[in-house]
DNA sequence: ATCTCAAATGGTAACGATTCCACAGAGTAG
DNA sequence: CTACTCTGTGGAATCGTTACCATTTGAGAT
């Protein structure tokens, strides 16, 4: 019969080698203290059984974990995807590993995951929560002290570092660019109206509109391709078409795109368009779209070197200064204009 | 001062229920054999103290870890991330978490990472290898008996299961189509042909021109745009360019398209392009790029079951039937056909 | 020769869960 | 009335590692 077991122990190691465990556990641990006769023979036989440490008596006896995790509405979506693999390069740099789930933007499969992850003593977590409203496994884990950064998104009053893109500005931006090429009906795509990010960018371009004069309009219920046919068949049918077209996301600037292009409707010279969020096929699409442009890798990046920064200072005594920043951070968005805005035809 | 671990354990509810640690393990173990009177009280206690069980005790203890692991190049990578999607899918439904790392199709990081996987005891990897010839550490913790499931790629001669894309026919049919249409100067077109899906992809190119006595045009160095663009170029400057091109895989496909563009060659009329692997775009450029279509989200899925059921025959007694399976599983391609091949003018 | 000190080493108690075993008390069949 | 079984319960060993503490040894100082 075989062991359920197939990893060697430290403890037949230390049998083999003729060493009391503290040895080698010295050994394994940089070897301090140890004479270089004992080193050289623990280590032999370290690698001749291939031996491995056993992560989950270290953590027991009280080491971190070494492993974070990671809660984000899809891994699919280039956008968390790009964000994940951010955060699993500062992860490796900590020497820990990313566990990833995935929510479909369900606060219930949300709490589910956070708390299996609770259950793994996972050192911290990076969340893109569902709900701007709250997240109470999230807060009061935070609460209890274990490091919890929200990214993209943000919980409001609840204390949780955030790092975000500027999102109400660069709707703003994206607004008042196309204001300045002379349009003025402006139409609002977007869906899920219940998203912090999309709520943000909506807020932008109600500002830029009436601060102009504008008249704001919105149309949020586009969730597929369909829906986003139909409205824009709808407002091409009535006498004053909207003369371009701001997009909330990633996806309702393509829907936009392949309906207009159904449709026959020149972009820009009917309607012209401009999305929220770039992507990699943005500039090979005739016209190419002009986008504003989020620092997808940054915001991964960022919200696990904060995520780092706080569970590194957890128990390094009263004198360490836990660099103290302003939350929620937001990153910067940039406007890349190509043609489907009317700037380079 | 603050205790370091600020969950509770179970020991302090079972002193708060005024109970046995046995009890409290009961209870959170189903509740068997326990009076439904001291089971209200503890789960009380257990609601009160925000209890959550130790997931590292519990793997000292022998349990299975409920992690997989899974490494994997890249998770920006549209394919891969869509594999992870699919591998958490599955994992979760196992009551698993899914630890993702990547490897920039770097053998040596890869083994870094199925060794920090190790030390975590993860009860399984998913793992798409760099190297089709070999990788020591797989083998051999597929030999120790901890189930090893490759996908998207091959390790020769390991035993280890397997699931693949039938990349050789994929190609195979992809050539064969651009021949129906009577072209006869077909470049292929790859970059890193170290890995094994461009190579069997290759292959299947080579032996559908070799079957119809067409001479096999290859350039596999084309690793970015610039050097698709050369590469290109150089062609066109020849007398007799290629009247069709067959990328291997979906960045290829890309720089080949952008290029053609920027040289104004008209796709499909003057030069065919017909792609391996699809992406999300592929139908919205002008002309709509034809391409072989993998089951991206199956590889993954399938692979992770695989996974799942050796691991759960691992302990099940001699009498528990493992499915018998023939390795490599080999999942179909399908021809998409749009207008970049010539089939819808 | 004796004392001191540092280096090298090992025994053993934790860490938090599970589980084997023991045991008390109640019901019940003979 | 005895001899069971069955339910409900808890004590304590155990998993693999670390860390506190004790012990041994040899070198150098007095």
């Amino acid at each position: 019969m075989h062991k359920s077991h197939p990893h060697p122990t430290l403890a037949e190691v230390a049998r083999k080698a003729r060493v009391g465990t503290t040895t080698v556990s010295r050994v394994i641990n940089g070897g301090e203290r140890v004479s270089p006769d004992t080193l050289k023979r623990v280590q032999a036989v370290i690698d001749q059984l291939g031996y491995m440490p056993n992560q989950a008596a270290r953590v027991l006896k009280g080491e971190r974990a070494k492993t974070i995790g990671m809660v984000i509405p899809s891994i699919a979506d280039p956008f968390f995807a790009s964000c994940a693999e951010a955060a699993q390069a500062i992860a490796r740099a900590h020497d820990s590993l990313l566990m990833v789930t995935v929510t479909n933007n369900d606060p219930r499969t949300e709490m589910e995951n956070l708390n299996i992850l609770t259950r793994h003593r996972t050192d911290g977590l990076l969340l893109a929560p569902a709900n701007y409203q709250n997240q109470p496994l999230a807060e009061s884990l935070h609460r209890m002290g274990i490091p919890v950064v929200t990214f993209d998104r943000l919980i409001v009053n609840s204390g949780i570092p955030s790092v975000l893109a500027d999102n109400f500005n660069g709707a703003r931006i994206a607004t008042e660019h196309l204001i300045s090429h002379g349009y003025s009906r402006i139409l609002c795509l977007g869906g899920e109206p219940t998203l912090y990010t999309l709520r943000e960018r909506l807020r932008g371009y109600r500002l830029a509109m009436q601060h102009k004069g504008l008249v704001p309009l919105v149309d949020m219920s586009v969730k597929d391709y369909k829906s986003a046919e139909s409205a824009i068949e709808n407002l091409l049918a009535t006498g004053k078409p909207p003369d371009a077209i701001f997009t909330l996301k990633n996806s309702t600037t393509i829907y936009a795109f392949e309906t207009l292009q159904k449709f026959k409707v020149p972009i820009p010279k009917s309607i012209a368009l401009l999305g929220y969020d770039d992507f990699e096929l943005a500039s090979a699409l005739r016209p190419a779209i002009s986008v504003i442009q989020q620092p997808v890798e940054d915001i991964g990046r960022v919200a696990a070197e904060i995520l780092f920064e706080n569970l590194l200072s957890v128990g390094k005594g009263k004198n360490h200064e836990i660099k103290k920043r302003q939350y929620p951070i937001k990153l910067e968005t940039k406007l890349v204009l190509r043609q489907s805005c009317g700037c380079r035809l």
